[in-house]
DNA sequence: GGCAGGGATGTAATCGATTCCACGAGTCCA
DNA sequence: TGGACTCGTGGAATCGATTACATCCCTGCC
């Protein structure tokens, strides 16, 4: 492969010119300048990321990790960082930590060995030591959907708490009064923030969050699943189940079916996360949608800023209740926002 | 951040010595690479991946560009990928292509400007001449799922042709005789291939296909839409339609329901790529798998086999038959494999 | 006419590792 | 005893770029 070398003797001038011409440095003849550009032209030269990037000391290259790739709210995130990464003239490197600790600690380390100009993080758990380090390090770093408190790092994620209190309203207004929750693990600020907002909302209209009606989950499928099998064991189960993610709605979607009973006439479903499937379940399922899209370019947006020596802001933009016909209510007009697809 | 001059320094030898030890080559002292372990752990020092690569011309990483991140049956594709990569020692950079050639030539260029060891490639068009170039030049390649006809690259795909012939059994026997198809691209090999195989099932029960019944998409929803509701404006509309792809079969679904008919009373659907959803969409889709992890473990294998010097083999493994409820039949025991979630 | 200033260019140091080669010391065997 | 060999080690070249600094030449102004 052609080096900047080759380039130089094909120009008949030295590296440095080349360089230059390859830098648009203004102090170039227009003369030295088309020569080269001719040389890079019939010898196919690509400048070498690698060696450009041992100099300057930049990748141009951001790192993100995340929870779980298979998540359709992870990957429409991923999507949109790239792009907006792309645009910025930035690549993403994407580590999945598959909700396991010593993987997400795994990506991180091998981000920092390549020396990406910056990372994004959507922590798993409370937060190794090695994140903590590198953040105190002083790598630039933003988390997005879930953070770490304690840690002087920009946050960018979605407030869902107006959107609980509207999805605990719309289930008051059907006539429901015993509600559960499949909460995420509590070691993840979105796992303990849902419960907490749900809470919060049963309690403005006189309600209780029982033990009983509150399971365990960890943002997986199968959890979903175990959780709602033992709501329906309950002497006597919830008329709701509201899942804090997608995934874990999708296994207790399964448990009930399992059962052979049906949504919502037997039991209510709503969801933490909205996705395109889940207008085309069996029933659509109600759900509580991120602004995933824009939460992504925020936090790209917030990240290159530190990395190019701006200051970066943190970012809450609010998530919004999206009805469906899993909790019972024909999506009929009213106050509260519809599906609109 | 401490470097390799650092670690020799604390440790008293050169960093030649420094570097044998990080490598483990076996000629150093048992004296000098405790010293030297020792002043790595207490200067917390991590070797620099991009110095390395330049000198060592190896960048540990493989390349991976899709058509379609946001499409189930590709992000499977792309976890199962960075599973068998890390478990070989090696990282990936994933380029979204969105189905549009530019966007999958940006990601070639900048994946061969950072130097990866390997290309991965699921290509969206015939190939464009920098991918062709580059494969010409040297660069270990493989495709996956779809690929390029007359280039010397090992091919790692589904062979869904007995699964096709399946499905159509499955459908003559429920008495379907109107059967349509809304294709991929053309420039796909797995656009053309479906299409083919389809046409060809078909006509071992004597049926035909017609050109209105072949209705060109683009592995998008959208288009799935499009194409049905062009299949049910005709004044003959067939009793079944089969989606070349996951996307397009949701977009069917819309358009059938938009028009308040119902799947399978009104007509029947089938899609190519089984993903986790269609278990629960209403109903619940017929089917045909790919074995996605496979797939993505095997196209690794045979890339990395090729980057260390071993002779890599292209590998076809066959698609199989999924029936649901989206046919028409119950899903009773039958002679073809049932779901089994 | 001489000198300051600025533009175009080249030489060489540099980034942080790996690795070839040389060298000294120790071992073995003739 | 001495030559051949091995082992542990360090010095220095190298990978392919960027860039500080020096140099040269031209222009403009006093």
């Amino acid at each position: 492969m052609a080096g900047i070398k080759d380039v130089a003797a094909a120009a008949g001038v030295s590296v440095a010119t080349v360089s230059r011409v390859l830098n648009g440095h203004p102090s170039v003849s227009a003369e030295a300048r088309a020569r080269v550009n001719r040389a890079v032209e019939t010898l196919g030269y690509r400048p070498n990321a690698v060696a450009r990037s041992l100099r300057t000391d930049q990748t141009h290259t951001l790192g993100l990790v995340i929870s779980d790739v298979l998540n359709p709210y992870f990957t429409e995130l991923a999507r949109s960082v790239e792009e907006e990464a792309r645009a910025l003239g930035y690549s993403v490197i994407i580590g999945n930590a598959d909700e396991r600790p010593e993987l997400q600690d795994h990506h991180v380390r091998n981000l920092l060995d390549r020396r990406i100009d910056g990372l994004l993080v959507s922590p798993t758990d409370g937060g190794s030591p090695l994140m903590l380090d590198a953040a105190r390090a002083g790598t630039p770093m933003v988390f997005v959907d879930r953070w770490i408190p304690g840690v002087e790092v920009p946050v960018v994620r979605a407030d869902g708490r107006g959107a609980v209190r509207d999805l605990v309203a719309h289930l008051y207004r059907l006539g429901h009064r015993r509600l559960a929750i499949i909460a995420g693990p509590a070691a993840t600020t979105t796992g303990s923030e849902r419960v907490e907002a749900f809470r919060a909302a049963l309690a403005e209209h006189g309600l209780p969050l029982p033990d009983a009606y509150t399971g365990q989950g960890d943002f997986q499928a199968e959890s979903g699943r175990r959780v709602t099998e033992g709501f329906l064991d309950l002497a006597e189960p919830p008329e709701v189940v509201f899942a804090a993610d997608n995934l874990m709605a999708l296994g207790a979607l399964d448990a009930v079916r399992a059962r052979g009973l049906r949504v919502p006439d037997d039991i209510a479903l709503a969801a933490f996360d909205d996705i395109p499937w889940f207008v085309h379940t069996d029933p659509p399922v109600t759900a509580i949608a991120q602004p995933t899209g824009e939460l992504g370019r925020a936090a790209v947006r917030a990240l290159v800023d530190r990395i190019e020596g701006r200051t970066p802001r943190s970012v809450t933009l609010p998530a919004r209740l999206v009805v469906r016909r899993s909790c019972g209510a024909p999506p009929t007009p009213s106050p509260v926002q519809r599906s609109t697809s």
